[in-house]
DNA sequence: TCGAAACCATACGTACACGAATAAATCGTG
DNA sequence: CACGATTTATTCGTGTACGTATGGTTTCGA
């Protein structure tokens, strides 16, 4: 009785249950878009830019949940790729703006199925009244 | 019609979601534990130890959902602090086992409460029924 | 108008996360 | 018993993730 543990349970845990799911997710995201080479957080910023057309980098970094030291080199990694392109914003001299190449546009065109499926493929342990139930309390926790 | 977006939100994704809501997880366990500068991984790895006793490097990395290259940072930084200390298996010479030091397992006893208190406050947007619910869901998806 | 405040981008350091390659020790099966 | 497969641990490379510091540009206000 004395020493018994204080009933904390590593498994049951919010943070080790998320921090699980979280690779779980990648892991299958890597494994779909392998062919591609892209990661989620890369992904994430291709849609960002095809929905919104030009960014700057801290904005399009909010708009994706990224840091600035994290969204650059994100998007470094992208320019590279020749997906992104960067120009000077002529408003304002301190921005540089950001837009998908037209390389980057097909990409992002022909991948959005591609991503719909991963997203289905990492929810499919649960049933679909599960899922919708599931999503709307995760996103009261993002 | 034509032109139409494949209505792929990027926020109702469940890899984003799960991405935003591991960062504010995270988040809540680092400025709960600045004072011991601790991180989620060193924590789990501690909490292991401490309800098994001893175990080796690659099988602790198992318990708490580590790649081997990855448990071998974390012990290297939990040794370096003295909460770790380890020794050689007699019966298995590939093996270095793992023990918590005095230190460690000290330092685990007085944090279980603080541990408790991060995993409680990460839940806390959600109501106690809703927070059994997400668990229950969430394991499944882990 | 000139300095402060706000904003933007980068660099450095630390810490996960994992694939791939390596090397040593052990195990299993013929 | 021998030899191939497996297990253990390390190292290297790439990619998030973020705090902090630095420096540049613009805008605002005294």
């Amino acid at each position: 009785m004395a020493g018994d543990r204080p009933g904390y349970e590593l498994e049951a845990q919010i943070g080790h249950l998320l921090r699980r799911a979280h690779q779980r997710a990648t892991s299958l995201f890597l494994a779909s878009m392998q062919e591609h080479q892209l990661t989620p957080t890369q992904w994430a910023a291709l849609v960002k830019l095809h929905e919104q057309g030009a960014l700057s980098q801290n904005h399009l970094g909010r708009l994706t949940a990224m840091d600035p030291a994290t969204i650059q080199g994100v998007i470094r990694r992208l320019v590279t790729r020749d997906l992104i392109c960067r120009a000077e914003d002529l408003n304002d001299r301190r921005r540089a703006v950001l837009r998908l190449t037209e390389a980057g546009t097909a990409l992002v065109d022909q991948l959005f199925a591609t991503a719909a499926g991963i997203s289905r493929e990492t929810l499919s342990p649960l049933s679909p009244s599960e899922q919708a139930v599931f999503l709307k309390l995760l996103q009261r926790l993002a």
